[in-house]
DNA sequence: TGATAATTTGACCGGTTGGTAAACATTACA
DNA sequence: TGTAATGTTTACCAACCGGTCAAATTATCA
C-alpha cells in the first residue's frame, strides 16, 4: 500500500498519532513565528526531525499541515471567552476572563501568533471560522454583557468594543513580546510582567484611571 | 556609469525623487499585508508598476528595500506618543493620545500592519529602533505618567502597561481589522466602527466599567 | 518466519525568487 | 547638437520551494 493517511484502516495508528502529533508541534512553531507564506515544510521538517517527504506523508500538503493546525488550535484558544458565565457576578467575570486571557498569552504565546499572523495578512483560510463560530460565540457573549448594562450591574457601554479591548491587551503580551521586552528593559526581564499586566488591566477595566475616593 | 543609486552626484534626481517614491509606496502595500519573507520583488515591482529590475535599481536588495520604508514611516509613527504633553491635564492628555493612535489606525492600517507584522515574527530587522529610540521615548513619557499619578491627578497606575493597553486596544482596529468586521457583521459595515471605538475607549480608559453616580 | 502493509528516504522536477549582466533608451547639460 | 550620465529592459542564473516517485526500510501479524 501507498497512501495510507490516515481514513483507510479506520484505525490510527500508534505511529501515526505520534507522528501527527510531532508535525503538529512543529508546524506551530514555524507557522506562528513567520506566519504561512513565510513558512517552508523544511523548516518544518527540521524542527520535526524528519525528513519533507515524510512529513508530506502525513500531511499531502503545507495547507493540509495548516489546516490540521489550526482546527485542532481553535478550540482551544476560544475557551476562555466560553466559560464566559451569564450567571456570575459580572466584575468579577470580566475580571477573570481578563486573568484567563493573560494566562493563555503567557502559557500559549505561539497560539495566539498563529491566529496574529493569519488576521494580520487578511486571514485568508480562516475566513470562515471568523465569519462563523466566532462571530456567533461573541454575539452570544456580547447579549449577555449588554443584558448586564441594561440591569445597571457595568456601566453602558459597547459589548462588542469591550470584548475587543480584552483580547487586543492581553494578546499584546504574546504578539507583541519582543516590543514589550525591548521597551520594558533588562531591569524588567523577569516573568513578572504578566502579574503586573493582570494588576494594570483588571484595575483599568474596573476601575479606570481615575481617582476616587 | 552604471551604479548611481543616489550618494553619488549628491543631488537626487526628479526621477530618483519620484520612482522611490513609488516603490516605497508599494513596499508598504506589499509588505504591510505579507510581510517581510511573505512578499516578493516581483509583487511590488507589480504594484509600483515597474520592472523587477528597475526596483532593483534604486534599491540594491529587498532588505534595503524595508529598511528605507521603515526609516521612512518609523518617526510618523510615533508621533502620537511625542505630543504626549507632560503639561497637559492628564485625563485629557490620554483621552487625545487615545484619539490621535485611533486615527491612526484608520487613516494608516498599513503602516501599523508593517510593524505589527516585524514585531510579531521577533522585530529581525527593527531590534535596534526599538531597543533604542522607541524605549527611550516610552521611558520619557512613562516618567510623565508616574509623575502624574504621583501628584494624585490620575490613578497609581504602570505608566508602561497603561502605554502598552493604548497600543494594543487602539492598533487592534489596525492590525485586526478582518477579524473586527468579520464580529461586527454586515450591520456595523460602515466606518462607523472608528467612533464606536473612540467612544468606547475613551470613558474605559477614564472611568472604568464600574457604574458610579 | 515470511509475506504483506506501513513508513522513510534520496533523487528529482517544474515553478518561483532574489539578484545580475549587458544591451538599449532617455535625460541632462556643455 | 553631441556626449556622458542616468534610467530601463530583456535575458538569464543559482538557490529555494512545494511536491512526486520509486526504491528501500521497518513494523505487523498469520
Amino acid at each position: 500500500m501507498v497512501l495510507p493517511r490516515a481514513a483507510k484502516t479506520q484505525r490510527r495508528t500508534r505511529i501515526q498519532e505520534e507522528k501527527e502529533e510531532r508535525i503538529l508541534e512543529a508546524a506551530l512553531e514555524v507557522f506562528s513565528a513567520s506566519g504561512f507564506r513565510g513558512s517552508t515544510i523544511d523548516q518544518i521538517a527540521e524542527v520535526a526531525g524528519m525528513s519533507k517527504p515524510n512529513l508530506l506523508y502525513y500531511f499531502r500538503t503545507k495547507e493540509a499541515m495548516h489546516r490540521a493546525l489550526i482546527d485542532r488550535v481553535l478550540d482551544t484558544w476560544l475557551d476562555p471567552l466560553r466559560e464566559f458565565n451569564a450567571e456570575g457576578n459580572p466584575v468579577a467575570e470580566i475580571r477573570s476572563y481578563i486573568r484567563r486571557k493573560l494566562e493563555m498569552a503567557r502559557d500559549f504565546p505561539r497560539e495566539s501568533r498563529l491566529f496574529a499572523n493569519e488576521v494580520l495578512q487578511g486571514a485568508p483560510h480562516i475566513e470562515d471560522e471568523l465569519k462563523g463560530p466566532l462571530k456567533q460565540l461573541v454575539d452570544e457573549k456580547a447579549e449577555v454583557i449588554r443584558a448586564w448594562a441594561k440591569a445597571g450591574k457595568i456601566a453602558n457601554c459597547d459589548p462588542y468594543h469591550l470584548i475587543f479591548a480584552i483580547w487586543s491587551t492581553t494578546q499584546h503580551y504574546a504578539d507583541f513580546d519582543v516590543q514589550v521586552r525591548a521597551v520594558l528593559g533588562q531591569e524588567h526581564a523577569g516573568e513578572g510582567r504578566f502579574e503586573d499586566a493582570a494588576r494594570f488591566l483588571e484595575r483599568l477595566f474596573v476601575d479606570g484611571l481615575q481617582v476616587r475616593e
